[in-house]
DNA sequence: TTGTGTTTTACGACCTCC
DNA sequence: GGAGGTCGTAAAACACAA
């Protein structure tokens, strides 16, 4: 199950940096992710009916705000449902090769609020890296923007988080096609998409490094290490991918 | 309620590749 | 030169203890 995944999950990510891996032309996408394929075979499974599995979810969000700066979004009452027919998260046929069953990959959520995860459970006082996973939509927040000075930052919904989590959990690396799909899909701009791949990244080698660091002084506390996962990534074909070249030559 | 630490967006600087 | 990578950092958002 994805979400127990994520919730357990603690990122054995790759070593290093990318460029430690100056031959990144066949770097494998997310080898530390066995479980790619049932994710972006079957969906996410979050034990409820998912009756619609394949029907998607109209996406709540407003229209991509592409370039902030020049875009009149902040504009105040400038919000508004978006209304994009790819609002079901309605994939090109050649993001195919993970899909089984013709279900599309990203966008299978089930009908309904996500999945509460336990909030009295044992760790349901404590904070969790994953705590938006837990909330439902209702509590998310739904992009309000602030600014201060120049600077501002939207808080992404957790459905848009739970959708660039799982793209991310599908490849690390999301393509140029990937890219506009989601951020369509999820009423995102590419740069945004784009900029929450690379922070996520960097959080995946903070994180690694931590890991590393607690490793290696011998604290391995039983929330610290996760088991690595027993099967490799090669075993599962990948859809987009880099195929042959870096991550920012991917064009698909 | 407030202080503090952590996480999440967003950006700039710099680098590599095509 | 453009696109996208990492790295470092700013600041908002958030969680939690006191």
């Amino acid at each position: 199950m994805y979400v127990s995944y994520l919730l357990e999950k603690d990122a054995a990510m790759y070593p290093g940096s990318m460029r430690a891996h100056p031959g990144l032309q066949n770097y494998p996408a997310a080898p530390q992710y066995p479980d790619y394929g049932s994710y972006h075979g079957m969906g996410l499974d979050h034990g409820a009916p998912s009756s619609g599995s394949s029907a998607g979810w109209i996406t709540p969000y407003g229209p991509p705000r592409d370039e902030w700066g020049v875009h009149p979004t902040y504009s105040p009452g400038h919000t508004h449902i978006n209304p994009s027919p790819v609002g079901n998260m309605a994939f090109s046929p050649d993001y195919s090769p993970a899909q089984v069953q013709g279900q599309p990959c990203v966008g299978v959520l089930p009908a309904g609020p996500p999945p509460q995860l336990s909030p009295g459970s044992e760790d349901g006082h404590r904070r969790h890296h994953y705590e938006w996973l837990r909330k439902p939509v209702s509590q998310a927040s739904t992009g309000s923007k602030t600014r201060t000075k120049d600077k501002y930052r939207v808080v992404y919904t957790d459905q848009q988080r739970l959708e660039l989590e799982k793209e991310f959990h599908y490849s690390r690396y999301i393509t140029i096609r990937r890219k506009a799909e989601l951020a369509a899909n999820l009423g995102l701009s590419e740069r945004q998409v784009k900029i929450w791949f690379q922070n996520r990244r960097a959080k995946e080698r903070k994180i690694t490094k931590k890991r590393i660091q607690q490793t290696q002084t011998g604290q391995n506390g039983p929330d610290t290490l996760s088991p690595e996962p027993s099967i490799t990534h090669h075993m599962i074909p990948h859809a987009t991918s880099n195929v042959g070249g870096l991550p920012n030559t991917v064009t698909q």
